[in-house]
DNA sequence: TCACTTTTTGACCAATTGGTAAAGACACGA
DNA sequence: TCGTGTCTTTACCAATTGGTCAAAAAGTGA
């Protein structure tokens, strides 16, 4: 027996695993994580709140389970930007990735966002590590393309946090956009965003 | 004596209710509501948990009387956009000082962006009672200015929404901002960001 | 079927939290 | 200086919360 082998999941393991992240997913990103409870979270799941330790170590170790799975999938559209490809093409590409994923994984984002806003407590070290490293990679990309004239001269760092804020607004801030603007908003903002985008960058 | 009059607070009332509401302001934008503390609260106000809730009936009071003061300050620059002025110079304008306020109360917009993000809990009739009315009434005056061929032809809420985002942004991911862009981005936000409004709404 | 492991539960606990009661300290006008 | 109303504190509670533990239950392979 392979000493350091940590023997492969159940089938239970699995999808009980998998149950419970689901439903802290849930309770953390509406409610924060000093606002979520073991309780919220266990009763979401259809679980004890006893069982929900045997599978995770205890409420802290949910929650940064969810941030790690959270930062690759979150990283994931930036690092499709391929530096080959036609600039305006990507840049625009990259845009409505970010769009469609605050259409499709709102709870992620907020969770997301619910983090930063508070200092990225337990975040920070990944923010460095790799975020930072991509984000100045892709930087240089930008930049590149700018000095090839390619596109128009724009900070690079301030262009990627407008394509941030602006698409992650209709996640994070779903509740407003609903009330000032009625249901599916995701359409008109795809024609805004692409329309904003394609002129400030265009030559 | 006039029996509905609430006498008028004294100077200690004043003071320490202002102290508190400073100490709330800190506790609660960094914590959240569910995570911030009365004794967190006491603490940074200098003063005993007792004493505050001889100020406040509750927790919930020092959140909704935040969050009310919070509501005034919000609308503020959009109320100052004039129908009656240069609406390229209006628009623009609300940009910065939006800009300023992101700078400036940074604690007043992560609180106003943590109620919204966990579904605006006690909020919601603010939203309805007071912004919806505003913004409608400003979406219908930047729509006068495209009619009049004054600005290029776009959505004018996806507009504000992106206007909002692009902003406060800097405040609410502050922590991420500080990360990737070093310190003092706001100089470079405003170079940036005027230039991104300024070529959509060209006609 | 039986022994053994994995999973689940009920009972419990210490710490924290929002909040209360009542006595004490303080300010201030008469 | 004194008395009255304002302000502050000490001591305390009940409820909630994250977490433990031992035992019961449910799988699982031979």
């Amino acid at each position: 027996m392979p000493e350091g082998a940590p023997k492969k999941p159940s089938r239970i393991q699995q999808r009980n695993r998998t149950l419970i992240l689901d439903a802290a997913l849930d309770v953390f990103s509406t409610h924060g994580y000093r606002g979520a409870t073991l309780d919220q979270i266990a009763e979401a799941a259809g679980l004890s709140k006893p069982n929900i330790l045997y599978y995770f170590s205890g409420k802290e170790e949910i929650h940064v389970t969810l941030l790690n799975q959270l930062m690759e999938t979150w990283l994931d559209p930036l690092v499709e930007m391929d530096a080959n490809g036609e600039p305006m093409e990507e840049l625009l590409d990259y845009v409505h990735r970010k769009l469609d994923m605050a259409r499709d994984l709102p709870r992620e984002s907020r969770l997301f966002a619910g983090e930063i806003l508070q200092g990225a407590p337990r975040m920070h070290p990944h923010l460095e590590a790799d975020l930072k490293p991509l984000f100045d990679e892709k930087c240089a990309v930008i930049q590149g393309w700018i000095d090839a004239g390619k596109l128009a001269p724009v900070d690079p760092r301030h262009l990627i946090f407008s394509i941030w804020s602006t698409t992650q607004h209709y996640a994070d801030f779903d509740v407003q956009v609903q009330v000032l603007s009625g249901q599916d908003p995701i359409q008109g903002a795809r024609t805004y965003l692409d329309a904003l985008f394609r002129s400030v960058l265009s030559v």
